[in-house]
RNA sequence: UGGGGAGUCGCCAAGUUGGUUAAGGCACUGGGUUUUGAUCCCAGCAUCCGAAGGUUCGAGUCCUUCCUCCUCAGCCA
């Protein structure tokens, strides 16, 4: 952990209520038994040690993106202030969508992001079909209760008796079997011996609450699908409704934090626990759920159908692509765990809808990255400069820091010869007011160098610049008495044309051209920015050459650059622009 | 038009049971340092808290009315 992140951080209603439960003693009597389960197992357990739990339930059936890592940063962060442990459990209740690729992706990229789930032996990694078993004794109980019907309305006809939102529902003709009915029903649901879609089983509630989630919300479906986990044991499967909060319950959550929409879910979520706990199969005190705003990041889609959507469709070169906002795509991108966690902990948490400025992310990115990254030297658009009156055949030692903010990062020596490569932008034959780079009679000193002098420069019929001349002052090396005694303002990079690694950069901008795609009638696809990608051939410092893959850099002037890590072959590393450096001058 | 939420500086976001000059970050604007026009440092940046009334010695914080935005009618999560 860095000093950045050491910072106390800003408090938000979350905290608020951590905080007054804490000073409650709220969890004072809490068991836990090492292992998920419901009252009679977690009876016979020990205080629980852990002050809070909090849990990350992705459904296995995509991949994580950048809305994710705020909610894992926040679920693990809760955790890891308040002395508690945040869970990483699958919400796996619907097979037909789930996959064991998607569990080890996302498995992947919560550990990448930095956080674990282990706590002593206990590992806390969960799948929500390991409670299959228990939801449906509790579905029994609640049926036994009388709180539950099993009801044979078609799909539609159950839309249309839900009634609307102004207008209450009506009963269904199914709603008032027996319990021996509804029992002997669902045990055959379970069973096998119904159709698919055939039945359901619905809470039994108030088909005139203003809170549509309280119209008898369907509990259990019949569903003949494999399950990655379970595999062919069960052909019911519990609703997410029903299932989330017994989850939570069995893992003896705490503090259950989603998105907004779920809001409405609360009353059936406190409902169904309440019940559950008066039938004797959870006990006090029960999972509270709490609600924040999903982040909105402009020049960004995070929505599931929009990202695969542009994978689908081709836009960009897979789930990984470094200009997609997944955390497979922003990783390959050069994008970091620090970084992310700086993002996090910087735009906070509340209940009102908001749109983070995409600059906050890159500033974070670029606020670890800077402190982190070695520096090098990268000629990007490279024209030839050369000095004519230095030796031919000559190669001098430069030395330059690893990191200007870390001395005992050391130095590397780069080899200066007669001829280099400069940067085009780094020339003007014809300044603009306020540069003060290389200008013909102008000085310029090139970087851990010599302080040279424009003296002419040749073009091509095209009338672009292809050579530039100059000459050294020889008594300005840096690093030697006296460097110093020619001032000049302006600092070039270079890479010896003798003593390069040409290579492949992936020069990456923002997918979209629009802060909020898609808005209003447009399709998002056709705010699409046509230059979020171009490749570049460049010209780097030799030590480059062996980049590992995953290495991240400062190409100094430049920015931040990563050696790709699905393409970089040893000793031929390509890189991606993860981010530039601010630059006050383009402004 | 029913239910549930949210509205504090360009973007986020703190604001204890009402107490007197409305945190902080990002952005922005000045100035300084600098062999990255980077980093870093210093300073400035809401008489005002969606609007209008009201209660009070005193309100972003309480009351009333209004406005705007988000969200809910899957056998998805």
């Amino acid at each position: 952990m860095s000093d950045k992140e050491s910072i106390p951080l800003a408090s938000n209603f979350i905290r608020g209520i951590i905080d007054r439960d804490l000073a409650e003693n709220k969890f004072a009597t809490k068991k836990w038994a090492g292992s998920p389960g419901g009252a009679a197992h977690q009876a016979a357990g020990h205080i629980d040690t852990a002050k809070i739990r909090t849990r990350f339930p992705p459904e296995p059936n995509g991949y994580l993106h950048i809305g994710h890592a705020k909610s894992i940063c926040l679920n693990f962060g809760l955790a890891r202030d308040y002395d508690g442990i945040c869970h990483l459990r699958f919400d796996d209740t619907n097979p037909e969508k789930e996959s064991q690729e998607y569990v080890d992706s996302i498995t992947e990229m919560v550990h990448w992001l930095g956080f674990g789930w282990e706590n002593g032996k206990e590992s806390n990694l969960y799948f929500a079909s390991d409670y299959f078993e228990f939801m449906y004794q509790s579905a029994e109980a609640l049926i036994m209760g009388g709180h539950a019907y099993v009801d044979e309305q078609t799909a539609d006809e159950m839309r249309i008796n839900r009634g609307t939102l102004t207008e209450a529902g009506k009963d269904s003709p199914y709603r008032n079997r027996t319990v021996e009915e509804n029992l002997q029903l669902f045990r055959e649901m379970r069973d096998g011996k119904q159709a698919d879609g055939s039945m359901v089983l619905r809470a039994k509630i108030d088909m005139a609450s203003p809170n549509i989630n309280m119209r008898d919300p369907a509990i259990y479906r019949v569903r003949r699908a494999h399950h990655h986990n379970t595999g062919d044991t069960w052909c019911i499967y519990p609703m997410y409704t029903f299932a989330h909060p017994i989850e939570d319950a069995l893992e003896q959550i705490t503090h259950s934090i989603c998105t907004l929409e779920f809001e409405d879910q609360r009353p059936f979520y406190d409902w169904l626990l309440e019940r559950l706990a008066e039938a004797g199969l959870l006990a006090h005190p029960l999972p509270h759920q709490y609600e924040f705003a999903r982040l909105n990041l402009t020049y960004v889609v995070l929505s599931k159908r929009k990202l695969i959507q542009l994978v689908e469709e081709k836009h960009v070169s897979g789930w990984d692509d470094p200009r997609l906002p997944t955390l497979a795509g922003a990783r390959r991108r050069g994008y970091t765990p620090e970084g992310f966690r700086l993002f996090a902990d910087r735009i906070g948490v509340s209940k009102a809808d908001s749109w983070i400025e995409y600059t906050i992310l890159e500033d974070c990115m670029r606020e670890m990255l800077n402190d982190s990254a070695e520096r090098r030297i990268a000629v990007l658009d490279p024209i030839k400069l050369v000095i004519d009156n230095y030796e031919d055949g000559k190669s001098e030692d430069c030395f330059a820091p690893n990191h200007p903010l870390k001395p005992e990062l050391g130095k590397r020596t780069i080899q200066l010869t007669k001829e280099l490569w400069i940067e085009r932008e780094d020339f003007m034959e014809v300044p603009s007011k306020g540069f003060f780079r290389l200008v013909p009679d102008g000085l310029v000193r090139l970087r851990y160098g010599y302080v040279v002098k424009c003296t002419g420069f040749e073009k091509d019929a095209a009338g672009n610049v292809t050579v530039v001349h100059c000459e050294y002052l020889p008594d300005t090396k840096s690093g030697t008495a006296g460097a110093d005694a020619i001032k000049v303002k302006g600092n070039i990079h270079w890479v010896s044309t003798s003593h390069a690694y040409t290579c492949e950069i992936r020069m990456y901008d923002r997918l979209f051209k629009e802060a909020h795609p898609g808005e209003g009638e447009r399709d998002f696809l056709d705010d699409i920015n046509p230059n979020s990608a171009h490749t570049i051939t460049a010209q780097l410092e030799l030590a480059l050459k062996d980049a590992k893959p995953s290495d991240t850099f400062q190409f100094e002037r430049h920015g931040y650059f990563v050696a790709d890590r699905k393409d970089s072959l040893a000793g031929k590393p390509v890189f991606n622009r993860t981010v530039t450096l601010r630059d006050a001058w383009q402004k």
